[in-house]
RNA sequence: GGAUGGGUGGCCGAGUGGUUUAAGGCACCGGUCUUGAAAACCGGCGAGGGUGCAAGCUCUCCGUGAGUUCGAAUCUCACCCCAUCCGCCA
C-alpha cells in the first residue's frame, strides 16, 4: 500500500517507479480522486462543525428552559443535517474508489534494482562452487526419485490428480530431514525464532503480504471462506499486524517450516513433470521485521542465510538481483538464488529473498514507536525462503547422484538421516 | 453444532442520551527530591485526517455497517470477531 502524501509530493517518483515495472502512469488518476476526497472532506468538516456547535448550544437552551430558542436552532440543524448526510456518502465512494486502486499498485522498485522486461534481464550477482563433474549422463530428479521407487506421482495423480506426489523410505525422511537441518541452521546460528503458524489465514491476514486483492486466483479457498497460505510469509508477516512495537523489540526474525498451496492458475504445461511445481510443497520460510534503516542490510544478511544452507549442502548456485519486470508486487527489491541442477543442466530458483519496505506494513498496520521521538513509523518487513524444501530434494538428487542410480547423502545431511550416506533403491 | 458472556486509548478498566474535551490505574516521558537509583510528589502523555509558513484551529474514531435523535461509546437492527461451558473430535 503506498502512501499518499508521497504521491501528492512525488508523483515523477512514483509514476517512474510504476513505468519501471511496465505499468502506465497511475499518479495523476490518484491525485485527481485525492484532491476530490480532500475537497469533500474540508466541506464536510465545517458542516460538521456547524452542526456540533448547534447542538451544544441546543443543549445550553434546553438547560436553561428556553424551549422557544432550542426549537429554533433545531430547525436550523435539519438542513445541516442532509448536507452531511451527502457529504459523508460522497467521501466514502472516493474513499472506496482511492483505496481499490492503491490495494491494486505494486510496491516500487529500489533504485538500485536493474530496468527489465522479464526474467531474461535479470542480473547475475555472485556465483557459488562448481558444477558436478559425471561419468555418465545424468538424469533429472523424477528418473531418478521413481527408480528408487521413492518418488510416486501416479498414485498422488490418483489421491489428487497432477501436481501432487507421494514420497516414500528415505526420501519422506529426506524432507523432514532437510527441514530440520535448515530450521537448526536459522536458529541456532542465525538467531531466528522457530514458529508453527497456522495454514489457514482470512482475508486480511491476504491482503496485508498483498496476496489479496490481486492474486486470489493464484489461492486455494476453504468453503468457509479462509485461504490455505501460499508461504508461510502470510503468517509470520502477519504475527506483528495491528500492532505497535517498541524500536527496542526490533529486528524480529522468524522461521518456519510449512506446507505451502498455490494453484498454478497460470502455469498450465509449465514444469509438469517431478517435483519443481505442485500444489502443495514444503518450505522453510524466513521473515524478518526491522527498522528503515537496517533494510538494506537485513536484506543481504537473509540473503546469505539462505545461501549457507545451499553452501552446507555442497550445491553449486548463483544469486540474481531481479530485474524490475520480474519482481513480485510487494517487494522493492529482490534476490533469487539458482540452483544448478545437472539433470536439466539449467540453474532453478529454489529461493527468493525480498525487501518490501513499508508496503506491507502498511496494509496491515505494523507500527514501531521510536525511541528517539516516541512518533509512530511504519516497520519494515522482509522475507526469504530458507529454502524451498522441495526443490532442495530435487538438486541433492540430480547433483548427488552416482551411476547405479543411488544419491550419496551430503555430509550436513546425514546427522538427520540417522547417519544414512547412500539412498539406494527401496532405502 | 448448542448455550452464555463480551469487544472502550500501548495495556487494564469506568462509563446506559447532552461540561465525556472518554474517569481511574499501569506503562512511558519530563521535573522535584537524591551522591546515584528506587520510592514519594508534581506535570505531561491516544490514533488518523483536513487546514495553515507556523503557533494553532478543526473533523473523525469506543469491533464493522446501517438506523433512531437537534445530539449516540451509551438506544435499535444486521454482521464480524473473541472468550467460556456443553456436544463432537486428533
Amino acid at each position: 500500500m503506498h502512501d499518499l502524501k508521497f504521491i501528492r509530493e512525488h508523483p515523477e517518483k512514483f509514476d517512474a517507479g510504476l513505468k519501471a515495472r511496465g505499468l502506465p502512469a497511475q499518479s495523476a488518476g490518484i491525485l485527481r480522486l485525492d484532491a476530490e476526497r480532500r475537497q469533500c472532506v474540508t466541506q464536510l468538516q465545517e458542516w460538521q462543525k456547524a452542526r456540533n456547535d448547534a447542538s451544544k448550544q441546543i443543549g445550553a437552551a434546553k438547560g436553561k428552559g428556553d424551549d422557544a430558542a432550542a426549537q429554533s436552532l433545531m430547525q436550523a440543524v435539519a438542513d445541516l443535517k442532509q448536507k452531511i448526510q451527502d457529504g459523508e456518502a460522497r467521501e466514502q465512494s472516493i474513499d472506496l474508489k482511492l483505496n481499490a486502486a492503491l490495494a491494486a499498485i505494486p510496491n516500487l522498485p529500489l533504485e538500485d534494482v536493474p530496468q527489465g522486461a522479464d526474467e531474461k534481464d535479470n542480473c547475475e550477482v555472485r556465483r557459488h562452487g562448481a558444477p558436478p563433474q559425471f561419468s555418465f549422463a545424468p538424469k533429472e530428479h523424477f528418473d531418478l526419485g521413481e527408480a528408487l521407487g521413492l518418488m510416486d506421482f501416479e498414485t498422488a495423480a490418483k489421491l489428487s490428480g497432477a501436481r501432487f506426489v507421494v514420497l516414500k523410505g528415505a526420501l519422506a525422511r529426506l524432507e523432514r530431514a532437510l527441514a530440520a537441518f535448515m530450521l537448526d541452521l536459522h536458529t541456532q546460528e542465525f538467531g531466528y525464532t522457530e514458529v508453527a503458524p497456522p495454514l489457514m489465514v482470512r482475508d486480511d491476514a491476504m491482503f496485508g503480504t498483498a496476496q489479496l486483492p490481486k492474486f486470489a486466483e493464484d489461492q486455494f479457498r476453504t468453503t468457509n471462506d479462509m485461504w490455505l497460505i501460499p508461504t508461510a510469509e502470510v503468517p509470520l508477516t502477519n504475527l506483528v499486524r495491528e500492532s505497535m512495537l517498541a524500536e527496542a523489540d526490533l529486528p524480529l526474525r522468524f522461521t518456519a517450516f510449512t506446507p505451502c498451496f498455490r494453484a498454478e492458475a497460470g502455469a498450465a504445461g509449465r514444469d509438469t513433470r517431478g517435483l519443481i511445481r505442485m500444489h502443495q510443497f514444503a518450505k522453510v520460510e524466513l521473515v524478518s521485521i526491522v527498522t528503515p534503516e537496517n533494510s538494506d542490510t537485513e536484506h543481504e544478511r537473509m540473503t546469505a542465510c539462505a545461501e549457507e544452507v545451499l553452501k552446507r549442502l555442497g550445491l553449486h548456485y548463483r544469486v540474481m538481483l531481479l530485474c524490475t519486470g520480474d519482481m513480485g508486487f510487494a517487494a522493492r527489491k529482490t534476490y533469487d538464488l539458482e540452483v544448478w541442477l545437472p539433470g536439466q543442466k539449467a540453474f532453478r530458483e529454489i529461493s527468493s529473498c525480498s525487501q518490501c519496505g513499508d508496503f506491507q506494513a502498511r496494509r496491515m498496520q505494523a507500527r514501531y514507536r521510536l525511541k528517539e521521538d516516541k512518533n509512530l513509523q511504519f516497520a519494515h518487513t522482509l522475507n526469504g525462503s530458507g529454502l524451498a524444501v522441495g526443490r532442495t530434494m530435487v538438486a541433492i538428487l540430480e547433483n548427488y547422484q552416482q551411476a547405479d542410480g543411488s544419491i550419496a547423502v551430503p555430509d550436513a545431511l546425514q546427522p538427520y538421516l540417522g547417519g544414512m550416506k547412500v539412498i539406494a533403491r527401496n532405502g
